[in-house]
DNA sequence: TATTGTTATACTCTATAACTATA
DNA sequence: TATAGTTATAGAGTATAACAATA
């Protein structure tokens, strides 16, 4: 028994552990190449571009502290990608609205993922290009 | 063409959303249970508790610079997780060996991951729990 | 000359607590 | 009283560049 959990969480563990080795590694090199704080781009993604979203619902998705949305919209609206925007429901809320060039470019990091995979999918198939 | 293109891309783009914040907030978790930041639990779980590893080999595992495995191991060498230790084969190499500690801590944090994936198993098989 | 690890610097992320303005 | 967002603060991660010791 102990052997046979002992044996089933090391596989969880090297499994879960590459998963997201593998993840974080796609994901910091987008980052990167737009030129992009990790969590700023994590914020850009769980933004909704047809949807604007309060703060609070931002910092709810990216599992932190509503103080730490400010800094990381700050940046954000520096360059350009969102705007505050004030609730007409609730005078306190702030709603996040990604503008055209936020929009712009999160359909190139797409465009981005999207070649990304394909080189993935090309290297573990690399036998068989036709289809 | 484009529409089949923009579809992939989309789905691509949720599943590699909805993987990496699922290991990302599992792995935050276990790393908040533990008392300690992320990347010193990636950098504890990159260790290979049986084989001394160079500094220089860790920077790789984590994809970062050199000089950031500088302070993470000060900070899991002073809680007594890890030390460092002269190579005998190049003198300007310094192995990272997991202490005792270092190694129970490791422990724990495997059962606590088991204990987790048990949980979320027995919520998506919940009307089956006799095997 | 090149490499390993450290230090110095600057920026970002993070949580906590205290604050303002609303509700 | 409670909530949304901000500010202040402190600790941690990150890259870059410069450095000492060693190869």
């Amino acid at each position: 028994m102990e052997t046979l959990e002992r044996s089933a969480a090391s596989e969880a563990w090297a499994l879960i552990a590459q998963l997201f080795t593998s993840q974080r590694t796609r994901f910091l090199a987008i980052a990167s190449e737009f030129d992009l704080a990790p969590a700023q781009l994590g914020a850009l993604k769980a933004l909704d571009p047809e949807d604007p979203l309060p703060m609070r619902e931002l910092a709810q998705a990216l599992a932190c502290d509503n103080s730490n949305v400010t800094g990381i919209v700050d940046r954000l609206e520096a360059r350009g990608l969102v705007e505050r925007r004030a609730s007409t429901d609730d005078r306190r809320v702030k709603m996040l609205v990604v503008t055209e060039a936020g929009k712009d470019l999160r359909r190139r990091v797409k465009a981005q993922l999207l070649a990304l995979l394909g080189d993935e999918d090309r290297k573990s198939t690399r036998l068989n290009s036709s289809h």
